[in-house]
RNA sequence: GGGUCGGUAGCUCAGUGGUAGAGCAGUUGGCUUUUAACCAAUUGGUCGUGGGUUCGAUCCCCACCCGACCCA
């Protein structure tokens, strides 16, 4: 128990080890049991009254030893709060244990009295100690907090606990989907739930996960959409229903991808892209609102509303869809927009748009009439075939949002889908399109990136500042990942 | 996949071709209103990994690993 006291890595673990030892011969459990009629800090500190009675529970983050008395700093979920320890405001023996065997990161039960300090700090006095937890290892630096962008994703509780504005981001993310599906709920959507492993990856182009399922014998795919499932619950008679959940795509990994994400999905009979576009707004609209949006965008509505050939023309000249193939995609050079050797004349045209248009928006755009290829689920327009009636609802130079009036007729349904699949039969879903056969209701639906949303939302740089454990490459030696 | 930058103590960071330093955390002592508490002393490092150059490499060179950003 007298060893030589040093401070690396396994030595200060096994410090902390004897603590806990030590606390248990004094009949302490270092781990302790369930600490109930605790306040939330946040309460206390709203609610102060001066004497008192609370009890708090959290995780102590700073700790100033003053001999015969001390100040340490408790963080729960809401808040922290002072607290004060003296040998007057609680038993001798509590004290020495408080001195001698706490450390910072320790989670502590305080029951105690408010107070003011001189300085005018809202305090607890303690007047009993709990341990709830025994800290075996050190927190980050108490000032600088965690910095390190790679250990922050890899330990995310340590960013959780040191870093208020991680925790913050991460929360209103979820505070965010939560008013998305009370708003959807409210409106009469049921919130359903769909394969996540499906035999046909449908509904997207992208690379799917592959996956096996022993008792059957099958590879399946992690989905990467669950829109022909929706679907088939259109054909089952839903008719308003939402999904909020993940997808995985097996691409690549940047500041705007994570290789599984978080998408909502609605479908709504009876109603086209264009009542669906007024929804969308109204929810954004709604969200910026509740969430206190003060950044660059400008969320008041109307959004504004763009057809794609208009987009195009004004970026790339009036005569843009007049020009010839290879004066097209000269135009396209000359405005630096790089585009595939084989590339269609519709996918130089999607270069430019993406490029030109969408990545210079910024404020909340509906992007409208996009060019039948590019949409192969979405319904031709009636005035002219060669374009779908589907928006994009561009913010911040990304796609948030895409609507369509979903395609329901069966025919055309396969001849899309055998055109995207290059031909190739087996891939295409042939159950999905027998429910088509059985009727499916005009319907419009729609798609909201969540991740996407909550970094324009929070003003997170990164993907990874909104998911909480967002995909590295696993460190060699550790396990998971 | 290409480019740029980074990886040094538990954390935040300095640093040098001659064998590594600070602050915080830790340890010991002092201190009954502190708050990045303070004062004194003190422990702690395969300098990402593997090669090479060199009398000598944490530093220079090469490869690789991990991460961030930009580009594709």
């Amino acid at each position: 128990m007298t060893e030589q006291p040093d401070s690396s890595g396994d030595s200060l673990l096994a410090l902390r080890l004897n603590k806990a030892l030590e606390l248990k011969q004094l009949g302490i459990d270092p781990f302790g049991h369930s600490f109930t009629g605790t306040i939330p800090i946040s309460q206390v500190l709203q609610e102060f009254a001066e004497g008192r009675a609370v009890r708090i529970a959290g995780r102590m983050l700073t700790r100033r030893d003053m001999g015969k008395s001390a100040f340490a700093h408790i963080q729960d979920e809401s808040a922290k709060i002072q607290i004060f320890l003296s040998r007057d405001s609680v038993p001798e023996q509590e004290f020495e244990v408080f001195k001698r065997l706490t450390d910072l990161g320790d989670i502590l039960g305080i029951d105690g009295e408010l107070f003011v300090t001189k300085t005018g700090e809202r305090s607890v006095k303690a007047r009993a100690l709990h341990f709830l937890s025994k800290a075996l290892r050190p927190l980050p630096d108490k000032w600088h907090g965690l910095t390190d962008t790679e250990q922050r994703y890899r330990q995310r509780y340590l960013d959780l606990i040191v870093n208020t504005e991680a925790r913050d981001v991460l929360r209103k993310r979820f505070e965010i989907t939560k008013e998305i599906r009370a708003f959807f709920e409210q409106r009469g959507f049921l919130e359903v739930e769909t394969p996540m492993m499906q035999a046909v990856a449908g509904g997207a182009a992208a690379r799917p996960f592959v996956t096996h399922h022993n008792a059957l014998d099958l590879q399946l795919y992690l989905r990467i959409a669950p829109e022909l499932y929706l679907k088939r619950l259109l054909v089952g008679g839903f008719e308003k229903i939402f999904e909020l959940n993940r997808n995985f795509r097996n691409e690549g990994i940047s500041r705007r991808h994570n290789p599984e994400f978080t998408m909502l999905e609605a479908y709504w009979a009876y109603a086209d892209y264009d009542l669906f576009a007024a929804f969308v707004e109204d929810l954004i609209v709604h969200l910026a609102r509740k969430f206190a949006y003060s950044g660059p965008l400008d969320f008041s509505p109307p959004f504004a509303r763009v057809r794609y050939r208009d987009a195009v023309a004004e970026v790339a000249g009036e005569d843009w869809f007049s020009l010839t193939r290879e004066q097209r995609r000269e135009r396209a050079k000359m405005l630096g927009v790089e585009f595939a050797p084989d590339a269609e004349d519709y996918e130089v045209t999607q270069e430019v748009f993406e490029k030109l248009v969408e990545g210079q928006t910024q404020n909340p755009t509906f992007y409208t009439h996009l060019p039948r290829e590019l949409v192969p689920l979405a319904k031709a327009n009636s005035d002219d075939p060669s374009l779908v009636d589907v928006f994009e609802l561009v913010i911040a130079g990304v796609e948030v949002s895409p609507g369509y009036t979903e395609l329901n007729d069966p025919v055309a349904q396969r001849e899309r889908l055998l055109a995207q699949s290059g031909g190739e039969t087996q891939a295409l879903d042939e159950d999905f399109l027998q429910a088509l056969e059985h009727g499916m209701p005009p319907a419009g639906g729609i798609g909201i990136g969540i991740d996407r949303l909550a970094m324009i939302l929070t003003g997170a740089e990164s993907i990874r500042d909104v998911i909480f454990f967002p995909l590295l490459r696993p460190k060699s030696g550790t396990a998971g990942g």
